[in-house]
DNA sequence: TGACTTACTGTATATAAATACAGTACCTTC
DNA sequence: GAAGGTACTGTATTTATATACAGTAAGTCA
């Protein structure tokens, strides 16, 4: 669960919407959506569309073409950038051309599985490399092996640690040692593993 | 192969219009593509479409708003990871359609310019997060404000550096003091500068 | 040398498409 | 039996956006 229940025409139009956009690789416009409905109106696709808005299967820019996205849904990813090999030597111009592979950020790259990402609060993990501001990909699950950094939820706040093993105890660890280790047992607010961090993406200035 | 090969402002094009689709799950209008590029017209749009449409990478039907249609390989297919937002306390199942927007790599979310990606090798800029194995995303250019992190051609080396000034000396410093300044000027063989550090990508095994 | 391509700026116009307002009809729920 | 949600028709207006034309500058080709 999760979402509101759609009635049949609206779900009618959410699926008109996703088949539209694998197709066409854009969505309808409202005039559209009537053709294909058989609607000699338009006010019967935006009141569908406010429906689906308000019911969060959908978010609209006001006033733009088009401006449709379907939320939750899986799109497809850019090609991405070129990653530099060797650089010859001597070389006046710089070849761009000379690359091997180019990086994405994409389920290829990452592993199987759903994945998020989650904007890193604080410093205690910085003697992992990372730092403040930096966003991690998470592979969604909800057990880890010792050893993985893993996102774990305690209380409201989701925290970036690592999971180890001492003795029998399984804890979550910061790598920064002023921070206190929280065994993943018998602490309150018990613990809850999100997921493992896959992947790191951090901006600079 | 079979697709006639691109130019680099065709491809940077068309890497921003996958990722735009990817993450808003329509196309972009002219004027969006020209704002993501800094034009000031939207006829070197026009041209880079037309161009691209030429060579068989994507299809447009005349005088309809964002109907860019992406042709060509099957393109890496992946969501565009979603960024956690707020976790909300309580819930048992985690709520992945809460996010708030969805993290992409391409150049737009970069900034303007050519980028490339260069994986770093060795421990120079450790203490600035920045470790072995990690892969750097550089805007193309060969000037840096004192202050940035550059990548710069040493021989035949491309290393990351801090450029920073000493006095009326620029030079370029490691993170790690284990490391010399290298001077911008007077040294052989000369430093050239490849472009300035705008991003990290990194994986977890 | 001149023709051609790439990569844009700048201004103007036409139009596809979103918005707005005023209705009708039917079905629940309080 | 009034109030609200769903599911539309019909017409008018506004605007986001595509198109068109004119031009500059640099690089490549023959």
């Amino acid at each position: 669960m999760g979402l509101p229940a759609l009635t049949d025409r609206q779900r009618a139009l959410l699926d008109h919407l996703a088949s539209f956009v694998a197709k066409r690789g854009y969505a309808p416009s409202l005039q559209e959506i009537a053709h294909a409905f058989g609607f000699s109106s338009l006010q019967g696709v935006k009141d569908h569309l406010k429906a689906l808005e308000r019911k969060g299967y959908v978010r609209r820019r006001p006033g733009q073409r088009r401006a449709i996205t379907l939320m939750g849904q899986p799109r497809p990813f850019a090609t991405g950038i070129p990653i530099l090999g060797r650089v010859p030597a001597g070389t006046p111009q710089l070849a761009l051309e000379q690359y091997d592979e180019r990086l994405t950020l994409d389920t290829a790259t990452l592993g199987p599985g759903r994945h998020f990402a989650l904007q890193v609060k604080g410093d205690s993990m910085i003697h992992a490399g990372i730092h403040d501001g930096d966003y991690v990909l998470v592979r969604q699950q909800d057990t880890a092996e010792p050893g993985a950094i893993v996102v774990a939820l305690l209380g409201e706040d989701a925290t970036v640690k690592y999971l180890r093993r001492r003795g029998r105890q399984v804890r979550l660890e910061a790598a920064n040692p002023a921070y206190r280790p929280i065994p993943l047992h018998g602490h309150v607010p018990a613990p809850r593993i999100l997921g493992r961090v896959v992947g790191l993406y951090r901006t600079f200035r």
